[in-house]
RNA sequence: GCGCCCGUAGCUCAAUGGAUAGAGCAUCUGGCUUCGGACCAGAGGGUUGUGGGUUCAAGUCCUGCCGGGCGCGCCA
């Protein structure tokens, strides 16, 4: 592809400094630009315009496919292509579009989100976690990774949490009591039973309730289902693992409890991790829980976790580099949803306290808008959930504008059935201007996947959805593809791709792209 | 006090260190005899919290302030 040869073109004329070549999406700076000139200039000891001038004049009437080449603003380069090239890009991008890209080839990935505590049901601030992790998850697999979804089943009878719990189901305590919780509690037989087994009893069943939930109504499917207290303390990894680190040397006993040099590897201070009581705190399961992980030969271990278990990043990195582990350990903390309060809140959470559900949320407003809601905010943003603008959002949502183009593609494809083709060629629509924008478009689709997959920006997928749907609007308003008795062969082949991009988008975010709306 | 994150248009949010900081909503103007008007064309709206620094180039990187969220337990 042309891409690929201005690049090598590139390589050599300016050898030195990390420039780039992206599609440009707005025709007056190209189709093709690039910064390398501005990069150049300074080993060169020359201007950037010069430094550009130069790299035009090495690569001009040597790389087939160009038009033309323009030096612009502060010295980048241009490159313009020649209508057969840009056709010829598309036949390309569509093939890849079907069997995927290759940035992430082969790389096995752990992914690890929602993990909710068994304490009650999902909130807003665990759709943070539940959407991101998929979509990424979509993202490598589609880059070529070979990604496991997976969910910690937070449940263990030694766990203090359980037994509060515990306590809660006998009414011996109120700390994670809510109307809801208290219904479960009475259709549940609890007779006889201890606080540890009462809660062990009733976080299975939240978890199942949450299992339900996350697979029927977010449509999230997990690959592995990790049950703490089958996997660590049932089989006594958690022993095993505290017997590792023992020996290792990286323990030691202080005020009668076990701590974890984790000091001298980068955190801020040692962890407790059995103690002085003799149970084991939270830590020591999770250092099993990772090591397991890491041992399943993993390139890469994800772990997307709440702003509230930002203390976890820091000791988890400590307790990779004291096992030499070689493979990537990402931890991703979504930042806190927070609410606006009002008295729209309390309309539509119709429960107690501040607390607003996923569930009412995706009930009230359908999976495709919550997920797009979600989706198009990176991680990083603090949101401020206000139930009036959730309202006026989600019917106001760009989600609907992207899939009405799809439909309208859909819509327009069927209407061509049966017709012939009239004979025109991707290359003949390409003389109009919308139809190149659409293409640009169209072919960054692999530059913005491939980003997302390399800085794990998946928000920049719904930008890209609704610039490509905007794109196809122009193209759709300058260009009819079905006349009298036949239909527009190119631009026929330019809605082909167009759908197929729009629904891969979508699809990849978890969201619909209907036929019909 | 220490650590992480944030501060961008009236609102919700974007912007691999790049060109004139962009979308949607809201406000205003214009457009339906034609493939789906859930649309299209256009306008107004910005000292990117603030002062320095690095760079050919800073919303982005470093740093000092100001403001906000969260975390700093032998809870998870």
């Amino acid at each position: 592809m042309v891409k690929n040869d201005i690049r090598e073109a590139l390589k050599k004329a300016a050898p030195e400094g990390a420039w780039g070549l992206s599609i440009s999406t707005d025709e007056k700076k190209g189709h093709l630009s690039s910064n390398a000139a501005l990069l150049s200039a300074k080993a060169w000891g020359i201007g950037p315009k010069e430094a550009a001038e130069k790299i035009k004049g090495e690569i001009e009437g040597k790389v087939e496919g160009i038009e033309r080449i323009e030096v612009a603003g502060p010295g980048f380069l241009n490159f313009y292509l020649t209508h057969e090239a840009m056709a010829e890009a598309l036949h390309d991008f569509e093939k890849k579009l079907t069997k995927g890209f290759d940035s992430r080839k082969g790389e096995k990935a752990n992914i690890e989100f929602i993990s909710a505590n068994p304490t009650g049901e999902l909130h807003i601030g665990h759709g943070r976690g539940a959407f991101y992790g998929d979509a990424l998850a979509n993202v490598l697999e589609f880059c070529g990774g070979k990604v496991t979804r997976e969910y910690y089943v937070n449940i263990s009878r030694k766990s203090s949490q359980i037994k509060e719990l515990g306590k809660t189901a006998l009414g011996k305590g109120e700390q994670y009591k809510t109307p809801e919780l208290e219904a479960l509690i009475k259709s549940m037989d609890l007779s006889g039973l201890d606080e540890i087994e009462a809660g062990y009893l009733l976080a299975e069943k939240i978890q199942e309730r949450n299992r339900e939930f996350i697979e029927e109504k977010l449509k999230i499917s997990f690959d592995e289902w990790f049950v703490e207290e089958e996997k660590l303390h049932a089989s006594l990894v958690n022993e095993r693992t505290l017997a590792a680190l023992k020996m290792k040397g990286l323990t030691y006993e202080k005020d009668g409890a076990v701590w974890l040099k984790t000091s001298e590897y980068g955190d801020d201070e040692d962890r407790v991790v059995v103690r002085s009581d003799g149970t084991l705190g939270y830590f020591l399961p999770d250092i099993a829980y990772h090591i397991d992980k890491f041992s399943r030969g993993y390139d890469m271990v994800i772990d997307v976790l709440g702003a509230d278990h930002q203390g976890h990043v820091r000791r988890m990195q400590a307790v990779r580099k004291m096992f030499g582990w070689k493979g990537e350990l990402k931890v991703f903390i979504s930042q806190l949803v927070t609410l606006k309060h009002g008295e729209d809140l309390t309309k539509m959470s119709k429960r107690a306290g501040n607390v607003v559900y996923l569930r009412d949320l995706v009930e009230e407003f359908g999976l495709d808008v919550v997920r797009w809601f979600y989706g198009e905010k990176s991680l990083n943003t603090h949101m401020e959930f206000d139930a009036r603008l959730a309202k006026e959002h989600s019917e106001k949502n760009p989600v609907f504008y992207v899939q009405y183009a799809h439909a309208r593609i859909a819509s327009i494809i069927a209407k061509a059935k049966g017709l012939p083709n009239d004979g025109t060629t991707l290359l003949d629509v390409m003389r109009e201007p919308s139809a190149r924008q659409l293409s640009l478009e169209l072919l960054k689709f692999e530059e913005v996947l491939e980003a997302a997959a390399d800085d794990f920006h998946v928000h920049r997928l719904t930008s890209y959805a609704s610039a490509l749907a905007s794109a196809f609007s122009g193209f759709y308003r300058d260009v009819r593809i079905v006349g009298d008795g036949s239909y527009n062969g190119g631009g026929y082949a330019l809605l082909l791709m167009t759908k197929a991009a729009l629904s891969k988008s979508l699809g990849l975010l978890g969201i619909s792209a209907p036929e019909k709306m």
